[in-house]
DNA sequence: AATTGTTTGTACCGATTGGTTTAGTATAAG
DNA sequence: CTTATACTAAACCAATCGGTACAAACAATT
């Protein structure tokens, strides 16, 4: 009988996920995939399927990996306000520790909400759903502590929030210096004060 | 001698801006705009020269036209913080009129930053630093007026509307609906108060 | 009518695009 | 050894990319 496959499918959709993390979907050429991934053009469509079928596992990848992985580890704090601030601390320091400026693969897929099918536009509608959940639960929960005040509206300050995180990252890809990026992060810690 | 030029070299500009503006710089091909302009191949680039030139034209006209001619008329008016909510009002509504979903060519071109050239970067630097200052200059003068509170600091607190600014309208580009939008416009008009 | 320069349409350039196919090779199980 | 499978390398496809070249049509001045 045949054999086990050979490369790792996981590490080259790894490796795929950077290629279009730092170049976009319209941007990223098979050569570049097959360049990024090292593994054969025909094993790659054999794998994978096309350049959009990559694309989607990628970009699930991603959610998974990172957008769900790190939401999940700050919800499980007991401090929602803490939990908060860590978010906007982490995006600020991801956004300076991120030397290729390549942002956030959500956020910047958000641009090209347009340009994709709707597998796509659902990652994205459910990536930042969560994420706007998660500022709403926070909020919620601190409200219901008494940590934060109840005149704020939970809705609209977690829209706000996921806004001002769209921004960070955003703007961090080079038109923005780290302090500005942190003056930011400030003001949005401060919208539950 | 020879004659004038049969076309107007201004509204062929418009309508090339138009092409980069809903398609972006990569995506719109040289087919696009040819056919977008109306005039011919030949005409393009002996006009306005290669693509790249054309993009630098299409968005120098953009900025000069769109977002300088938006800002004096609102600075012009005599409540700053009238104005900020005039901005925040006029962003919500010219993103619901935006059928087309292309958002705002300023601000798209800000995720292709790293992707174009020092010529393209200096227009993106100066039209953020224009929006910050107008939302900075209108803080201080209402402080000064007494209409604003003391305790916000109007450069912060600026850096934070234009990044509000910025995800309106990038997630006014489908992933948001009207009223979370509009929520976003509340909450950043709620940070003067 | 001759001249001058702009327009247009079209053909063309080399390079690259996403994607397919083919030939040959390596590795396993029977 | 045969057979079945998965790999690699490369050729190959039609289409498109940005950009150039050129001849013909055109309009205004002399």
């Amino acid at each position: 009988m045949p054999w086990e496959k050979s490369f790792d499918v996981d590490v080259a959709l790894e490796k795929a996920m950077q290629v279009f993390w730092s170049k976009g979907f319209d941007s990223a050429s098979m050569a570049n995939l097959i360049e990024g991934t090292g593994i054969n053009r025909g094993s790659l469509y054999n794998a994978f399927g096309g350049k959009q079928a990559l694309f989607v596992k990628a970009l699930l990848k991603y959610d998974r990996e990172n957008r769900a992985a790190t939401l999940a580890g700050l919800e499980a704090l007991d401090e929602p306000s803490q939990a908060i601030g860590n978010f906007f601390d982490n995006i600020v320091a991801s956004t300076i520790a991120d030397t290729e400026r390549k942002g956030c693969f959500l956020f910047n897929t958000v641009l090209e909400y347009g340009s994709h099918n709707a597998e796509v536009n659902g990652i994205i509608d459910n990536g930042l759903r969560e994420i706007e959940g998660f500022f709403r639960r926070s909020i919620e929960v601190g409200q219901a502590r008494g940590d934060i005040r109840q005149d704020i509206n939970p809705e609209s300050k977690a829209k706000t929030m996921l806004a001002l995180a769209l921004s960070i990252r955003v703007l961090g890809r080079g038109a923005y210096t780290r302090a500005a990026l942190e003056a930011i992060a400030t003001e949005a810690k401060q919208l539950i004060q």
